[in-house]
DNA sequence: TGTACATCAGTGAACGCGCGTTCACTGATGTAC
DNA sequence: TGTACATCAGTGAACGCGCGTTCACTGATGTAC
């Protein structure tokens, strides 16, 4: 009872949202297009709008869920590391699970990282999803804080003021160089992915992969050589 | 004589390229339109193919436009920096020559470094400009090693043939750990500069400026810190 | 269990707008003799 | 210096296509009594 009415209109928004997906992935985000998903759907191009009010709140709702699959696939592969032993390779497992969601699904990768849709601005309602996949490097930093290392990161006094207020919003304990490290690590590892997506590595360097892993373990060495903890205590902190 | 003619066509050709560029700083590349150019110029809309055969020529043309601008705003920051001696000083100027290209032209720098346009595969033509930037990063790594600095970056073997045809192909002599250096740095500061122009340090760090220095800073300490030239050297080399 | 009413998914037409590109044309500018 | 012809910039109409969104409507599903 009250199910059937409700169970086709979830499955519905679900085909929605996954036509609109493949489209996204064919033809970038700004040619999506309200009326061939209803025409995929044979359904009249008004009838979607009974399942989102506009284009936004579809694009929205991809955008919300993009961030929810790369958030998963990040968590899953930390959780493939042994938690306490293993700082760098928790750091390059979740690393190449960025890449490879990126390869995977270069449009909602895009749709993510790249340019901003034009005329699209992004609710409230994507920034939790967007920092799932963060959480788990923000993670990161704190058990090796917890477990003695010691980021050898400077830190600049502009950014101390930025670093007090991330430890109050996202309640973590950590410290500004320790920040600091896992900062850079972020935007280094993204960069690196970002020229490869974008195609400006195409006729430099043919394998991308090696130059990612390699940008990625320099970063991991800078995130664990600052001050190795103490013999004896990385494995009970 | 011969000029009259020839000189408008100069004229209207470059003031269709301005509008160009003023329509996609405004609206984004995806949505760059002759129609509107030509409504703007006070022309009717066809005329628009007396100067250029095509929307993706026209494309074409601002993108090797702005690879020109970008590529000469960073010759200029190298070249006020002293050559020989400050190194450090030269990666700097060029790296924060980059992001303030790109803070006053997000668009501009979208377009070359964001999402492709999609529907548009950059011709033969861009490879020229989009080089003219890294080059003088290039020549930066040679002047380097030429001096005596050695990097301490390790390069997988994976790599070692794609460097090689990269000395081949810009007639470059450096070695392969300088330029994995290189790369990584490369990478490294654009990714700072993509997350903050993308909007991903939003609510996150107030001042992107100083953390893209401290990136920047970190990855000038990695260059010249593999080896340090034999005192004396680095002078005269 | 049956009836009366409310909810809501999907229709079909329309509004008002945009776009890139082609084509036959006019009339001015440039060139050759 | 003057005439005949070629070049070429800009016109205006048209082709064929796309889009998001609104609105009054029908008819089926669900709910309350």
């Amino acid at each position: 009872m009250a199910g059937i009415r409700e169970r086709a209109r979830a499955e519905h928004t679900a085909e929605i949202v996954r036509l609109a997906r493949v489209q996204v992935e064919r033809e970038g985000a700004s040619s999506l297009s309200l009326r061939a998903i209803a025409r995929e759907l044979g359904m009249v191009s008004s009838a979607i709008y009974r399942y989102f009010a506009s284009r936004d709140e579809l694009l929205t709702k991809l955008i919300i869920d993009s961030y929810d699959r790369l958030g998963e696939e990040v968590e899953a592969a930390d959780a493939g590391v042994r938690r306490r032993t293993d700082f760098l390779g928790r750091w390059r497992a979740m690393s190449h699970a960025i890449r490879q969601w990126a390869l995977a699904h270069p449009a909602e990768y895009a749709l993510l990282f790249g340019t901003p849709v034009p005329g699209y601005a992004a609710p409230q309602d994507t920034i939790g999803p967007a920092s799932r996949y963060t959480i788990v490097l923000i993670r990161l930093i704190v058990e090796m804080e917890g477990a003695g290392h010691r980021s050898a990161d400077k830190v600049p006094v502009a950014l101390r003021r930025d670093y007090a207020r991330f430890r109050q919003r996202f309640d973590v304990a950590a410290s500004d160089a320790m920040l600091m490290g896992g900062m850079a690590a972020w935007a280094n590892m993204m960069g690196a992915i970002n020229l490869e997506l974008f195609g400006h590595l195409y006729n430099v360097i043919d394998t991308p992969g090696a130059l990612f892993e390699a940008v990625v373990a320099q970063q991991g060495r800078l995130l664990v050589s600052g001050t190795a903890p103490p013999p004896g205590t990385s494995k009970r902190a």
